[in-house]
DNA sequence: GTGATGATTTAA
DNA sequence: TAAATCATCACT
């Protein structure tokens, strides 16, 4: 566990990260950090679980290249973060991936948090590490992350994607079927760090 | 215009 | 186990 012994060394992931395949990249996001640097302070957690969203897979939400007002940023250049409300109350973070016009992304599902972990729990009302981003709709809440930043290419501050020595130590990861949808629901697109205690579940 | 549908969370 | 809650999308 690495929660808040950090003495921020980040590297910024490059545009070219992004351009492999979206299996590849939901796989290679695992133990990577995402941070988000506001007003109010700066957050970041390290990626324990991720879901990959494909565009012949029926779960996606622009399966079979279908463009919409909503998926449009799905669509366009990967590394760029789709923002979407679901439930009409909480709010998911993708990572677009593919070409420009493929219609792909990853799901970020949980992350361990690891710096500005006060504000984290500000964020969510919420004062226990293990229930502060863990799942899709928590995480956006406790890094502060709004609609607002949909389509925000992430290799620019405010919000982007790092490398860390911190936390890039040895690990396995688990392949299942993803969690929360009935479509698609029979693919092993869901990736999470084996025995984190900061995914959303079991 | 209308209605069914969620890539969820929380509280009971 | 169920309620909360609303933008999106297809169209009885």
């Amino acid at each position: 566990m690495i929660a808040e012994k950090f003495a921020l060394e980040l590297n910024m992931l490059p545009p070219d990260f992004y351009a492999h395949e979206t299996t590849v990249i939901a796989r290679a996001l695992l133990g990577r950090i995402l941070v988000h640097e506001t007003s109010r302070g700066t957050v970041a957690g390290r990626i324990v679980e991720t879901e990959a969203y494909l565009t012949d897979d029926p779960a996606c939400h622009a399966y079979g290249g279908k463009k919409t007002p909503r998926t449009a940023v799905m669509f366009g250049p990967p590394g760029t973060a789709y923002i979407y409300l679901v439930y009409g109350m909480h709010h998911c973070f993708n990572v677009v991936t593919g070409p420009e016009g493929t219609g792909e992304a990853v799901l970020i599902r949980a992350l361990e948090p690891v710096y500005g972990i006060e504000l984290m729990r500000v964020n969510r009302n919420q004062s226990s590490l293990h229930n502060l981003c863990s799942g899709p709709g928590k995480l956006v809440s406790a890094m502060g992350i709004t609609q607002a930043l949909n389509g925000w290419a992430l290799i620019e501050p405010t919000l982007y994607l790092a490398d860390s020595s911190v936390g890039a130590e040895e690990f396995s990861a688990v392949i299942t079927t993803r969690i929360g949808i009935s479509k698609g629901a029979d693919l092993p697109l869901r990736f999470y760090i084996k025995d984190s205690p900061f995914i959303s579940r079991k």
